[in-house]
DNA sequence: ATCACCTCGGAAAGCGCTTACCCACATAAT
DNA sequence: ATTATGTGGGTAAGCGCTTTCCGAGGTGAT
């Protein structure tokens, strides 16, 4: 054995340092430890992987990146990672890209569209070998600027898969808002429903705006009546605040409220319950997207569960596949009726 | 104007390209776009952010990490991103990150050591600036290979920051388990409670450990007795399982279940919920983080908030303020009383 | 006029890697 | 024995940036 100080100096370990202790050239140590397509002898590459772990080196990913023109990395821009939506979707989109070996850089844009050009912009620079844009977006289709950095993105050889439709993305995986949000209003209606009244997201939002359609196509085709829809935003608060202006219109008895993602149910909930309304045979309230603390609630939220983990999941595949076909069928979706929508007889 | 084509060629635009276009050498392009000691004419400088707004030039950060030999990245390693106590430490660190012009790369551990290992190493490759590791640990201290990472990981420059005590990490925030779980042992105790059932994590998670043994001191300190430690993991089903399992074997009315995070509480509750035993009066629960969905329960659940997102941004401050000071006074926290474990007379 | 001194653009040497390309050597075919 | 054909290590030319160093030109002091 070599006798070479296996204790680092300062600064990393490079592969020169390897190399030289392995006593092969540069070329040997690339070829033996990151994959190439030539072949090493195993002496060499046994000995080289030896100097590797004796030295504990870890191959720059920024020069590998330079070097290669592409970089292991997938970026990932949500909305907000503190909500479970985004939360279960991240998870997805981790799992896919660690069984991928990619490394996956998060930005988070508030939904605030200026803040989501510049991050674009940002991420960019990382030359990411995919951009997965789960952020939701207003449908005012991409802005301007948007398109161009995702023209860019593009351009620098970076997909783009976009959850949810529309964009100018040339991938994208969708849930399938409308077709979900309708048998959800179906089997209120069902339920013995006829008044609604739904606590949505600012008009524009496309996820939102989907929704709406599609309960109310779901709904009124069985029989229901739409009341009235409020707009507000994706928040609890939001959901408590239109259900109290709500409350304070009048809501009749009988009446369900469909807070347009579980998140805005709940804090509707909360709001009735404040105003000692009871929920459930009082009003109803339904939710979506199913989010785990839906079924803590007391009455449990009636929701349509969506496999967000999947959907992450699926936007990794559909980023890294290189033989990825749009058409794959749209991800499942479950009408969950629970106690907070109890039978109206 | 210059006549060339602001049309992106294929691949993406480089700063060489933006030179030629502004007609000024990559010496002065550089120094113009990304921050320069040295000064560059203000005509000159004009020039070049022009020529860089005309082709969307974003500089190529895996290129300038190589050049400048560091990183622009933190690294935040958690065990489970869809977790909302998970998501709302990296809400914190995303935004901190976020004002400090880093972008965060984020993996999950999945609470398994290997893993974690594996991560760092790999993560290690982007020669992160810091590294912050919220994955929950367990008390064995580092396992050498992690030790060994780390020490690496710092010897590249990186900053390695721990949430919670203990790890070789030099530098840590820390979440004042111990006194904010005694206060609530204290609180309930004062509430009347004279036994109290713990369901915590695994033996030598630290983050259960500190928690059970605040509390119990809190607890026995002001007249209450342990009934029982009980153990699982951090997941809503433990706290369903440890439940069931101990209402099995029978748990007198008036006993206080203290789920050592709120998540575990959450499924205890369900478990209690399912066998038919009021919440509050019969047997009552308490729960540690506060995480949004604890006051949406019914009852809403006693808890001690510990500003998690806070947490976070701490973290990264910890990371990449060249002054940082350990010293820095526990985060605050916050016994919430609520209904799940009312006033017992 | 002369000179010291400063300012600021450009040439070129890296940063840590990958990957043509070259070539010494071994083996197989004639 | 001679020549075609691999095989596989090494040399060196990049990848897209940053930064040191040089030198041309400008300024103020003497």
């Amino acid at each position: 054995m070599t006798a070479s100080s296996p204790t680092p100096r300062s600064g990393a370990v490079t592969l020169h340092d390897v190399a030289r202790e392995a006593g092969v050239s540069l070329a040997t140590a690339s070829r033996a430890l990151n994959g190439s397509s030539r072949k090493v002898a195993d002496s060499y590459r046994d000995r080289v992987q030896a100097a590797a772990d004796r030295l504990g080196y870890s191959a720059n990913l920024s020069a590998q990146a330079t070097a290669r023109g592409t970089s292991a990395t997938v970026a990932l821009l949500v909305a907000d990672i503190a909500d479970p939506y985004f939360g279960e979707i991240a998870a997805g989109v981790a799992r896919g890209a660690d069984e991928a070996g990619l490394i996956v850089t998060i930005a988070i844009t508030e939904r605030d569209p200026v803040r989501e050009v510049a991050l674009v912009r940002a991420l960019r620079g990382q030359r990411p070998q995919a951009l997965i844009l789960a952020a939701s977006r207003t449908s005012a289709g991409d802005s301007e600027e948007l398109s161009a950095e995702l023209a860019q993105l593009t351009a620098a050889g970076g997909r783009v898969v976009a959850l949810g439709p529309g964009s100018s993305a040339p991938r994208s995986v969708t849930i399938d808002n409308v077709g979900a949000a309708r048998a959800l209003g179906g089997a209120l209606a069902r339920q013995g429903y006829r008044r609604a009244l739904v606590l949505a997201a600012d008009d524009g939002t496309v996820t939102s705006d989907q929704r709406v359609a599609g309960f109310t196509g779901g709904f009124t085709a069985a029989g229901g009546e739409l009341v009235q829809v409020l707009r507000g935003g994706f928040s609890r608060s939001s959901g408590y605040d239109l259900m109290t202006q709500a409350l304070a219109a009048g809501v009749e008895v009988g009446t369900v409220v469909f807070g347009v993602s579980d998140i805005i149910a709940i804090g509707a909930v909360a709001a009735l319950r404040d105003a000692e309304r009871r929920i459930g045979d009082d009003i109803a309230v339904a939710g979506f997207d199913d989010i785990p603390s839906a079924r803590d609630l007391t009455p449990a939220l009636t929701t349509v569960r969506v496999p967000l983990q999947d959907v992450g999941y699926a936007a990794l595949r559909a980023a890294t596949d290189d033989d990825w076909e749009p058409s794959t069928e749209p991800l499942p979706f479950e009408v969950l009726v629970r106690d907070s929508t109890p039978p109206r007889t």
